[in-house]
RNA sequence: GCCCUCGUGGUGAAAUUGGUAGACACAAAGGACUUAAAAUCCUUGCCGCUUGCGGAGUGCCAGUUCGAGUCUGGCCGAGGGCACCA
């Protein structure tokens, strides 16, 4: 009997120099085969990987590789996310390049993902800071350009003003830069956009057909985009020569009656007859200095300034005062609102503070006229009145629909929808980021960069300065001659999230030097069947890449994908537990020992560590693994075990050291047994004793395979631990060497997507000659003659009885009858009921 | 404030359509093997009484049902998203 321990750092290198050398993964077409596209998110460079990318792909690899056994034809490529600010910030710091620099970090990445023996098409490998990947961005821009999908603005912008760059509305959040952390500025600049808003109704109805997503981001998504049903309505102005109208977007056009006040925002087009007045601009400058967080926008006053302007309004002609009011925001709906402060609270809140009518127009119960709101402004369901001929309309499913009719038909107003979503600025005052391939003529007019003068390179840039935007200091590459005209070169550069909106698109024909994808190879493998990533997306690069989609299928027959991802798996984020010292500084866990069950630092095992909760790995923690060395000390297999063992992959996951102990142990177990296996099988038995093995066999591939395609990975794991142990006794029964192999190959062929290295290795022991495939399992074996029924009294569990599984309900009483424990329970008892499930259970009622 | 998700042992978690709650694993304790250690294997969810058995038990309170972790209503708690959105 062979017994030396698995040695993975010898196995594990062999299969992947395999792999790599018979080009395993490499997909290509293939009309006469079902194909599948895995993708999963594409990393930063950052340098190493870390547990975050880990987990990641191993969910992508093992369901790439278990669709490849099924018969799939399955295309899982790899990329980088190339261009963004850590190089441009290392470059600054270290005075490197920033290609330099990302190409190193991509060197070492690639083979640190190598080392986890993923199934990946490496010849398709693509990096989004090469010029033959963002010339064909740069098409597609003037493309969108042709198609009237990018236009340039003026327009106030978020500031970043530590990456002193301009954020996306999405890239905000609470206020602060997504990347840098710190308020948002508000600096009006001249901008490029890409009119995203164009396809709301698109982006949000066709979330409805993605039943393949996780149902939270869809709701992410719809709240993000912001539907609103309401109407538009114009209100006449007096006292005033310069304007006639104001325009207000309204959800509640139906309580009109109400209306007390119309409030505009302080950035409003009529804002303009004030600009010299000092009352406003003291009171603009008020609203200003409202920060945008939370607590700031909960606790705001309500405060107005009232204008000489009278608002009409068009129901009853009653005149109402005009204010600038510090709620009214710009950019949303029209800047202006109507106020009634009966039935909204803001308009109340506004309302008591200046002492304006409070008129309800919508009473809960029909009959009660008397109804008043004191306290607070009535938003619910009801019945209009005090409101002419809208009384006794019911709200709000009647009212407001008859309202619009009435306005529309006197022509007062109109019906509209309104969109949360706003088009989204893609320039950026930066250096390493895809080029914007336009030029700008004397007269400073924008124009296309020719097509074959693409793709606009970066400048070489000897050394980067600490701030502002090195591309527009590039005085050489920024004026530019084209046949004796002298232009100068836009020197914003593209939002990265361009970058990575279009690049499953170019894993399906990375070569292609024409154009950004080849139309038939993009007909055969999109959409993306199955994309893999954080849910960190949820809204950002999976918005924009659906938007992408929707504007290259705009006005092209030739493509009819509309969604580039069928399917969206979000998994959780690896955590690890947090170490303090007694300075309160973070202790990273290589940093500490083990002592009797605590935790002290290794410099001096005298000083123990505060353990502190259990958090998302990440630097500034200094709670993180590197997975090199984990793989190093316990090979790719045992990594892959464990990062898939603990929890189910869309939930967060901890890292422990007992952990992949564990599961290092279990891979050393497989292999003894395999050992085991090994010598029996050379016994050769001339037959079997029973077939027990058989059932074993078919009842794990059922589960495994059910478990398998619904991403219950962490249940597979514990099939895989249970099999081990039914495995590991049933081979002291005797069978022949037929039946010993034809099982054992076929559970090893289960265990390939999860341990590819060590289920290869033992399947190559066993001489088969033949080609690894999913196996299927026979019903014959997953029949039992005998079930454990349940026997209940009153509901309660009283017994197992082991018998005939088709046992008719008089037999199983008689054998209840018999039974000398259940016995207590139902002698000289009356049988009220009962309840008989067969193959399962029966419940007696006494 | 609005929307979404989730509450099961010391811990991570399992549990087809309502039908044996706690599979599988980690930790801890006890035991076996060993001169000893490592490694390996076995036992143990809680509360009772002596083995065996009995009782309670899936955040809390009701309800539907022969039967509820699973379905319904209400409450409590945690996490996430959105937010002067008109």
């Amino acid at each position: 009997m062979s017994s030396e321990r698995y040695n993975f750092k010898i196995i594990e290198n062999k299969w992947q120099k395999i792999w790599e050398k018979d080009k395993s993964f490499s997909a290509k077409i293939d009309k006469n085969k079902k194909k599948f596209y895995c993708l999963e998110m594409f990393p930063y460079p950052s340098g190493k990987i870390h547990m975050g990318h880990v987990r990641n792909y191993t969910i992508g690899d093992v369901l790439a590789r278990y669709k490849s056994l099924n018969g799939y034809n399955v295309l899982h490529p790899m990329g980088w996310d190339s261009f963004g600010m850590p190089a441009e910030n290392a470059a600054r710091q270290n005075n490197l390049d920033p290609k330099t620099w990302t190409e190193t970090n991509i060197a070492n990445m690639r083979s640190q993902l190598k080392m986890l023996g993923l199934s990946i098409d490496w010849d398709r490998e693509i990096s989004t800071c090469k010029p033959e990947y963002y010339k064909h961005q740069q098409e597609f821009f003037l493309e969108l350009f042709d198609k009237g999908l990018v236009y340039r603005k003026e327009q106030y912008v978020n500031w970043d003003p530590v990456d002193q760059t301009v954020l996306a509305n999405e890239q905000v959040i609470d206020g602060k830069g997504w990347r840098s952390g710190v308020p948002v500025e508000r600096k009006k600049l001249n901008q490029w956009f890409f009119n995203i808003s164009k396809f709301s109704n698109e982006l949000l109805e066709n979330l409805d057909s993605l039943d393949e997503w996780p149902n939270k981001v869809k709701v992410m998504q719809k709240n993000w985009i912001g539907k609103s049903f309401g109407c538009e309505i114009k209100f006449s102005i007096e006292q005033s020569d310069k304007i006639d109208e104001i325009k207000c977007f309204t959800t509640r056009p139906d309580t009109l009656f109400g209306m007390s006040f119309l409030a505009l925002s302080v950035d409003h087009p009529v804002s303009k007859l004030y600009q010299n007045d000092e009352g406003f601009i003291k009171f603009k400058k008020e609203c200003s200095s409202t920060g945008t967080t939370e607590e700031a926008i909960a606790s705001a006053q309500k405060i107005g300034f009232k204008t000489n302007l009278l608002a009409i309004n068009p129901m009853n002609n009653e005149k109402v005062p005009v204010y600038f009011a510090n709620f009214v925001l710009m950019d949303y709906g029209l800047g202006a609102v109507f106020g009634c402060p009966a039935h909204d609270q803001r308009d109340f809140d506004f309302a008591k503070k200046y002492n304006l009518n409070i008129k309800p127009v919508v009473t809960p119960e029909l009959n009660n006229k008397e109804f008043q709101t004191v306290e607070a402004a009535y938003t619910g369901p009801g019945y209009i009145f005090n409101s002419s001929f809208l009384d006794g309309l019911k709200c709000p499913e009647e009212s407001i629909i008859k309202t619009i009719e009435y306005l529309e038909k006197n022509n007062l107003g109109q019906k509209k929808i309104n969109f949360r979503l706003k088009d989204w600025g893609i320039s950026r005052q930066r250096y390493w980021g895809c080029p914007i391939p336009i030029i700008y003529d004397e007269n400073n007019n924008p124009q296309k960069v020719p097509k074959n003068m693409l793709p606009v390179e970066l400048p070489k840039i000897e050394q980067l300065e600490p701030t502002g935007n090195p591309l527009d200091k590039a005085i050489n590459w920024k004026n530019v001659n084209i046949n004796g005209k002298k232009f100068k070169r836009e020197t914003d550069t593209l939002d990265t999230f361009v970058d990575s909106s279009w690049y499953f698109l170019r894993f399906c024909s990375p070569n292609k030097e024409d154009y950004g994808f080849d139309e038939d190879e993009v007909k055969y493998w999109m959409p993306v069947d199955q994309y893999i990533g954080g849910i960190e997306h949820a809204i950002l690069h999976l918005l924009y890449s659906r938007f992408f989609m929707q504007a290259i299928s705009y006005k092209n027959e030739k493509i009819k994908i509309k969604e580039p991802f069928k399917g969206l798996f979000t998994q959780g984020m690896v955590c690890h537990e947090t170490y303090k010292d007694n300075n309160n500084n973070w202790v990273s866990p290589d940093e500490t020992m083990i002592l009797n069950g605590k935790r002290y630092l290794n410099k001096d095992n005298s000083i123990p560590v505060k353990v502190g909760p259990i958090e998302s790995m990440s630097k500034s923690k200094r709670n993180t693994i590197d997975p090199a060395k984990i793989i190093d000390s316990f090979g790719a297999d045992a990594v892959r075990l464990f990062i898939l063992s603990d929890s189910p992959p869309e939930k967060d996951v901890q890292w422990s050291d007992e952990g992949i102990e564990a599961a290092y142990k279990f891979i050393q177990k497989l292999w003894s047994l395999n050992n085991k296996i090994l010598d029996k099988i050379n016994e050769d038995n001339p037959k079997n004793e029973n077939n027990n093995l058989e059932k074993i066999t078919n009842k794990f591939i059922k589960k495994i395979s059910n478990n398998l395609e619904n991403f219950n990975y962490n249940i597979v794991i514990a099939n895989i631990h249970e099999l081990y142990g039914l495995l590991n006794k049933e081979i002291n029964i005797k069978y022949t060497k037929k039946t010993l192999i034809e099982n054992y190959k076929k559970i090893m062929f289960c265990l390939n997507p999860i341990l590819p290295h060590l289920s290869n290795e033992i399947i190559e022991n066993l001489n088969l000659k033949e080609e690894i495939i999913w196996p299927k399992y026979n019903d014959k074996f997953l029949i039992e003659e005998t079930i454990a029924y349940v026997i209940q009294i009153n509901g309660k569990k009283r017994a197992l009885i082991e018998t005939d599984k088709n046992i008719d309900e008089d037999n199983l009483l008689r054998l209840i009858s018999d039974n000398a424990s259940l016995k207590k329970y139902i002698d000289n008892k009356e049988i009220k009921r009962k309840i008989f499930v067969p193959g399962k259970l029966i419940n007696i009622i006494i």
